[in-house]
Parts: C-alpha cells; structure tokens; sequence
DNA sequence: GCATAAACCATAAAATCCCATAAAATAATT
DNA sequence: AATTATTTTATGGGATTTTATGGTTTATGC
C-alpha cells in the first residue's frame, strides 16, 4: 500500500506542525551545505519541507543551460512543466528543444532518512562544486552554486539592480 | 516614535477581538525594539495583526537594494510576487537579477509565541544593527532600521521634501 | 568476491519551544 | 478626572527539538 503510506506520512506531518504547511509552496533564501567523503550533502530542511506533501520524496536536479551551475525542481513542478511544453505544441522549436534537454538531462534523487541526496558526478563538474554548495532559493524552483561562483553572480546581479531599479507589477 | 493606534478601534462591535472585525492590511508608524542577547526581536504587534491572516505566521526580510536596511514583507506578498516572475514564463531571463535577489535573498522567519523573530546575522550586518533596530511601517511593506541611520535619513527626507514642496513649510 | 550504494546510528550546533516577568497600554471604576 | 484593575505587549532565561554532518554496518549488483 505505497499511497497510503505517502498520505499517513503527510498527516502526521500536518497534525504535528501545521505552520511549515505554507512552506510547501515556495523555495525561498540560500543555504551553504558540505559535501561528506561520500558526496552526501544535506537539502536544506526547508527545501525539503516545500516537497513534503509530493509522493516523490527527493528532488529533480539537471545542468543550467544559462549558468554553471545545476538547476533543481520538485518532481511536482517538472510534471508541471511537462504538461505546459504540451500544450505550447511541438511547433515551437526553440522551446521543444529546452524542454527536451532539459527532461533528458534531468535525474531523481530521492532522499535518504536524514534529507541528503547525492549529486551525479557530472553535474558538480558542471557548477565547479567541490566540497560545498550553495542551494539557492528561486520561489519556484532552486539552484545548486559553487559558493564563489555564487557570490561573484549574486553581487554582478546586485549592482545591475541598483542601477536600473526594475519594477515588478504584482 | 511611538504612535496612538487606530481610532477605529472604539467601535463597539470590536471590542472583544478588535484586529480581526476589520482589515488591518498596513503597516503604520514605526517602532523601537531591542534585541537580546540570542538575537530575538519583537515584531511590533501592529504589524502582526496586519498579517494575522494570513497562513504563514511570520514575515519574509531581505536586504534592501537602496538603503542599508531590512525590506519586510508579508508571505502573501512574497507569493504575488513568484506568480507575477511565474508569468514571463519558465525560460524567460528579462526577471533573473531581479528574481535571483529576491528569493535567494529572502529569509522567511516565522513568529515565536509571543511574536519575536531572530534576524539572520548578514541582514543585521547589511543594516548595521546592533542592539536595538526600528520597525518603520510602509503600507504593504515595512523596513527595519538601526536607529541612528534611520534618524539620519528622515531628517534628510524631510529636508529634500521642504525643497521641492515648499507650500509645505511650516 | 568486491565494489557500490543504501540503511543505520551517533553527535554537536543551531534553532525552536516553553515558562516567567516587567512594562505598557487599555478598560473599568470611583 | 483620577485611580485602580485588567489585558496586551515586550523581554529574559532555560529546556527541548531539529538539523547538518560524520562514521559504521548491512544490503545489492556485477
């Protein structure tokens, strides 16, 4: 009976701290984690709690196109996305070809009892990480930096806003 | 600076529960609270009843990208704003400063009982707080100041205002 | 059998909760 | 209007839990 252990697990959850609830939705702040000898790193406890109602405890992580660095969703999101690339139709080609290499890059890594996952090989070579990462919160979804690369990127983007002072229209 | 609260408040009908018979959406006037020794803070009770409705107890602070202070907003807020980025589409890059300030920068910090938050320590650094800190309301924002700084910059806004409003004078 | 990955335990640091108290504000009373 | 009582708010310290991180053992695949 997998469901019904997902749903047990989701309840008690609730039942025992029903203010974490909100957090579900969106991946917020940044959080500077170390990898162990084994490559085992730790997902920010509040990254995991915005995944805990999915049926897929771990996370979707694949290679930036943009940036050197690795881009990580909930299972949820990436079905979100799926659905999305669907309905755009296959006559888009610029976005048929994000999407499939983005679903073809993109690999599952569940966690373990602790909330650590392990990231492929590959992947740490593409953001430069050795031994520390940066999980960067990105409402809908978050990153996995190098730490300097991260902070060189972070106050690039900072000064370019001071600058321009862009205005969202909420 | 401590402010009279609002005079709504004498309605009869709200006399047992006044914050909640009417729609405390703003953040007023500003407060002077001290932190102690782990860091704690009272978030002002005014500005908890401005966002008691909301599902997420607490608030989102980040680094303002104009002054050296705390911008703080409500988790409502924060939510607009991921549906608004959400809308210019997964693979546009036209909000990344923007969006990569925002939600990396952004601490949710949830109220303890009797309605304290810890401020991370780089936001403190950011503004220079040390032991006391300013709650400076700004409608459906607010940001927190340390007290001289804030000083200082009122006084300049108020002379910047005399020149170019001078039917203002007193 | 050997290498690899997963499950299991252990722990220090950090964050959170719980209780208590002082100060301030509001309401009630004279 | 002045005084007293009651509630709300701000602040303090200790106890408890969570989290990140490391090591050890057991399962698993080749």
């Amino acid at each position: 009976m997998v469901c019904a252990r997902f749903s047990v697990k989701h309840d008690v959850m609730s039942a025992k701290n029903p203010e974490k609830d909100w957090k579900m939705s969106l991946f917020l702040s940044s959080y500077e984690n170390r990898l162990d000898t084994k490559g085992r790193v730790s997902v920010p406890a509040s990254f995991r709690a915005s995944i805990a109602m999915d049926k897929f405890s771990g996370v979707v992580l694949y290679r930036s196109f943009t940036n050197n660095c690795i881009e990580g969703l909930s299972m949820a999101r990436m079905e979100q996305l799926a659905a999305a690339t669907d309905k755009m139709g296959v006559f888009d080609g610029a976005l048929d070809d994000l999407s499939a290499m983005m679903f073809a890059d993109a690999r599952p890594l569940s966690f373990d009892v602790t909330g650590r996952i392990v990231i492929p090989a590959d992947l740490l070579a593409h953001a430069g990480i050795r031994d520390t990462a940066v999980f960067v919160g990105r409402g809908n979804s978050f990153q996995i930096w190098n730490p300097d690369e991260f902070h060189k990127m972070q106050s690039g983007a900072l000064s370019r806003l001071r600058k321009t002072r862009p205005d969202l229209k909420i």
